[in-house]
RNA sequence: GGAGGGGUACCCAAGCGGUCAACGGGGGCAGACUGUAAAUCUGCUGGCCAUGCCUUCGUAGGUUCGAAUCCUACCCCCUCCA
């Protein structure tokens, strides 16, 4: 890591090393300190891909760093990418997405505006979508862009290569997404660029079409992607190993009690605001013999706090350590009422019209091996039939609880 | 255009006429141990009106008492040659 030039001015080198924290490259790091000395609002550019209507954490990574740009004093520009959502990026794909509709990607955006100020100031947050600059660049316009650049210089990007390589299909409206993205920058006059390091190529080609307008290239800023619950696969929402912002502060603050000791280590690096001091002060502690799950607390207050609030982060706490330290029933318990039609109900579709498992062969399954329990008592008879009338606490494993009122 | 290889459950991958609801591994779920961590051990991982019945091995037919396994056609993937 390069060190600032002198001539930078303390807050200037904090402000510096605040940026560095979590993120995987700079480009050039000696040009962000130019900017920097500037002392003026800089003009910080992330694009979202309006795919995907639902944030968790992972996207938090970047809106983080957003943020955080945002206390510096700069100015960030949230562009929504309804045009290039039309073409649908092929990064890290190696196959060609089919576009979306126009209704679609306007619906999505709707939702992204919705979540992110979860995180975002919206004082300094300015909404783009790219369809306003590049609607209007018409045939003309795009053959233009495309004539700035050249196939071997596309090919210098991994996936377009491999594909290429391989004899994969490579539509030619896809070698445009990355010039559109690039000429984004241009039209918004961007200082500084951020994105996830499956991002890097298509960042980098916006300095290139700046420069060639005459612009001042936009620095590139990679943030990692952040692992999913497993600890190994990026969080996404297909894989299943995410934590939502809008899900509730118990699953929240449960989910990320779930996570390895070392996954947690991962997370306070990039999804905490704590300084990054006290991190190695929780680092030592666990190496000194304290309880990596106390730890781990902090983690999940200060996560579950920012999307809910302080009490509800409280709340989650002390819910998770009466129902898993100490084994009591959860506070709020769903309630399933299940007609019987006069008739003595088998078990297993009695917990599976409760929704507490998918078949009544999986029910039957739970009873087996020992996960169902009936008002605390473990149930062994898979032919056991309830009759109705009766109401009774059904939990299956440690997590899913039901009372259940059989009519 | 020619030659060959292959499509099996969430994924990988055996099976090649009956004992196959289909070996093994991964992933997942559950139990034990714990800190809802890791590691480890154990069990489960098509469905149902449930000790029996029904549906699954690319698709559609056929042979057979009986097929994932044999035959025919079709669809899709891969490798090599031109």
């Amino acid at each position: 890591m390069k060190t600032p030039p002198r001539h930078l001015t303390d807050a200037q080198k904090e402000a510096l090393s605040e940026i560095r924290r979590g993120a995987d490259e700079i480009i050039q790091e000696s040009e962000l300190s130019l900017k920097l000395q500037r002392d003026k609002p800089l003009r910080v550019k992330a694009g979202f891909d309006p795919t995907a209507p639902d944030l968790h954490l992972g996207h938090t990574v970047l809106l983080n760093k957003m943020r955080q740009f945002q206390e510096l004093g700069h100015i960030v520009m949230f562009l929504i990418g309804d045009f290039t959502g039309l073409i649908g990026d092929p990064s890290g794909r190696n196959a060609t997405r089919r576009p979306m509709s126009p209704e679609q990607i306007q619906s999505n955006a709707e939702t992204y505006k919705q979540q992110v100020f979860k995180v975002l100031d919206p004082a300094r947050t300015e909404i783009c979508f790219n369809s306003t600059w590049c609607a209007k660049l018409g045939a003309d316009g795009i053959i233009n862009l495309a004539g700035r650049y050249t196939l071997a210089r596309m090919l210098e990007r991994e996936d377009f290569k491999n594909r290429f390589h391989n004899e994969q299909a490579i539509s030619i409206h896809e070698l445009l997404y990355p010039l559109v993205q690039g000429y984004d920058s241009v039209a918004m006059r961007a200082d500084i660029e951020l994105g996830g390091t499956d991002q890097k190529f298509n960042l980098l080609v916006g300095r290139e079409l700046q420069k060639e307008s005459g612009q001042e290239p936009q620095i590139v800023l990679t943030m990692p992607i952040l692992e999913g619950l497993d600890g190994i696969q990026k969080m996404s929402k297909s894989l299943g190993n995410y934590i939502g912002i809008n899900e509730s502060p118990d699953q929240m603050f449960g989910k990320l009690m779930s996570i390895s000791d070392s996954l947690m280590w991962r997370y306070f690096e990039l999804l905490s605001f704590r300084p990054l001091s006290q991190i190695a002060r929780f680092r030592q502690e666990a190496e000194q013999g304290g309880n990596p799950r106390d730890i781990k607390f902090h983690l999940a207050e200060e996560i579950t706090a920012r999307f809910h609030s302080d009490a509800a982060a409280a709340g989650a706490k002390r819910e998770f350590i009466e129902r898993f330290q100490k084994g009591a029933l959860p506070e709020h318990i769903e309630e399933k009422t299940v007609a019987t039609e006069g008739l003595a109900l088998p078990i297993a579709n009695v917990l599976r019209a409760a929704g507490l498992v998918a078949t009544a062969s999986d029910g039957i399954r739970m009873i087996q091996q020992g996960a169902v329990r009936i008002d605390g008592e473990r149930i062994s008879d898979t032919r056991l039939r309830l009759a109705g009338g009766t109401e009774h606490i059904f939990q299956v494993g440690k997590r899913r609880v039901a009372r259940v009122k059989l009519i």
